[in-house]
DNA sequence: GCACCTCTGACCTTTTCTGACTTTATTGTA
DNA sequence: TACAATAAAGTCAGAAAAGGTCAGAGGTGC
């Protein structure tokens, strides 16, 4: 965590923290965090990404602006979202995209993807046969159901 | 005991013994003890893996980083304890009473006990057939190391 | 001598950051 | 009103700053 775009973001998020609108200035910004203009779109682009739950709106010229808007999350039941995220059937190859996607959601950190895919590896790599994808789907889903459990106690 | 490795690995594991996470630099690690950087992932390929009880991530980039969690594993006897009370094999009908085994060791509450109960009925009620039981109980292994690893954290 | 573990260096990939150039909107003015 | 000046933000190629990979050289023990 020591890179100027992981401080703007900081920034960022902590005023979407109790808001759920912030309006600014690209040029006060990057004065402010002294860097390129061209920065901040690098921070918009990587981190306020629509799958991250942001929108972007912007304008140019005189009393131009960007403006980032909290998606209200559909906060609802962790389990449904987590249902309708992840298919009935997993093909091996595809559970690391679906972790991919559940970080992109913000529903599992960093480090939460690394125990997932080890855990995968030590326990479940070597699941064959006819219905090995319809279980690796319910082992994933039980699993990140009790690593979300856990991220909300 | 005497080549770099070696040295690296104890002055990593020296760390780790006071912090669950180390955050460092690939460069300058390998700067501190005068190698190839690549010799740090020598190192973490062959000492630090999720079998011997750690979580390596590591990004690239401008503020890249080596980060190494400790597992709740090896440390004391969590492993050993999971491992000695849930058997190779588990059937259908004693997943409750290793749960309460397991409650009654103190390696889950009784939140983490309704948490797996509800996981099973709704996801692995209906196993059969041949590796029905190995699958349980590998099963169980991997949600209880979640939940020791959450609970730590 | 063979097998296995260490270690390095050359080359690759990913992420961050900037600067030059482009596009769009507003404002002031003849 | 048309047009120039000004004031934004956008784009994109490429430099810089990390870490990753892998073949093969060098040790070590049997």
């Amino acid at each position: 965590m020591g890179n100027l775009a992981d401080f703007i973001e900081q920034y960022l998020r902590n005023i979407l923290l109790t808001q759920r609108k912030v309006e600014l200035q690209r040029r006060e910004l990057a004065k402010m965090f002294r860097c390129a203009p061209s920065q901040i779109n690098y921070v918009l682009e990587t981190r306020f990404t629509f799958e991250k739950g942001y929108l972007v709106e912007s304008k140019r010229g005189g009393g131009g602006f960007i403006r980032i808007t909290l998606v209200p999350q559909d906060n609802g039941d962790f389990v449904q979202t987590v249902e309708s995220l992840i298919p009935e059937k997993l093909d091996a190859e595809v559970v690391e995209d679906v972790l991919e996607k559940l970080a992109a959601w913000e529903l599992l950190d960093s480090t939460d993807v690394v125990l997932c895919r080890e855990l995968f590896n030590k326990y479940f790599s070597d699941l064959h046969g006819e219905s090995a994808a319809i279980l690796r789907a319910k082992l994933v889903k039980a699993i990140i159901l009790v690593i979300g459990f856990k991220n909300k106690e």
